[in-house]
DNA sequence: CTAATATATTCCAATTGTTGCATATCGTCA
DNA sequence: TGACGATATGCAACAATTGGAATATATTAG
């Protein structure tokens, strides 16, 4: 491990790639109201059941949701509200184009003129 | 347009797939302290500048950040720090299993006991 | 103009995601 | 037990993405 890119930048890529699909969004959004049963996410999506059930075990998968059988039906209910966070925090980002602050870093293994202040530009 | 599944859940999903990659989140991480040229990134990444040069390209695509040259070099900055919001929940995101409460829906297109309460089960 | 440096873009092969279809599984009802 | 309803899973064809290599563009120096 010669090159660390931040922490959990792996982990947060895989929970940002499980979240990265409409269907799955609009099914997580479904279930902010608690328990939904398949049948119920299947016709309210109008998508087939196969690719409902499909999205669900993604989502169970990566420890989002889980199941609950009741009968004849199984019941879906999000374990991690925090995505929920998330899932604003993405709507939230609108067309608004804000500016940052400059920086502030040097580095040696970096040949541009911010880290090589001593021979920078014409002296 | 016959079904509708939430709103801007599309939109929602195009900003989570920009950001499920580990490279992209700690080009973003750099870009936190304020504007980095490509050298930096590249150095610190320790990537290719190709490699590089296209991840920033996805950023900048979908607006995150943008480019500003100075001479020789090119410096990035994010314009949309609103993204951070994103990447600190997901790093929030840990095994801690919750619960959470039932549901309360009922819809005529689905079969299920809750949707049909009045032939629920047995009589 | 030519060379050198910094960054971007194009091309491509390999991997991965999407989606329809068929089928398997499990519980329920008669 | 057998048929049926609700869900899940496996598979195949096709679309999209990924990361590497080579190459192109732009700026500065001489």
């Amino acid at each position: 491990m010669q090159n660390r890119q931040g922490s959990g930048s792996e982990e947060s890529a895989a929970i940002f790639k499980t979240l990265a699909h409409p269907i799955r969004i609009a099914i997580l959004d479904l279930l902010r109201h608690g328990e939904e049963c398949v049948c119920h996410i299947e016709a309210i999506l109008g998508k087939r059941q196969a690719y409902i059930s499909q999205q669900l075990a993604i989502l169970r998968a990566a420890q989002i949701i889980i199941d609950r059988r009741d009968g004849m039906n199984i019941f879906y209910r999000v374990i991690r509200p925090e995505i929920y966070a998330l899932l604003d925090a993405a709507r939230a980002l609108s067309p608004l184009p804000t500016a940052t602050p400059p920086p502030m870093i040097r580095l040696e293994s970096c040949p541009c003129p911010k880290c090589t202040p001593e021979v920078a530009v014409t002296d």
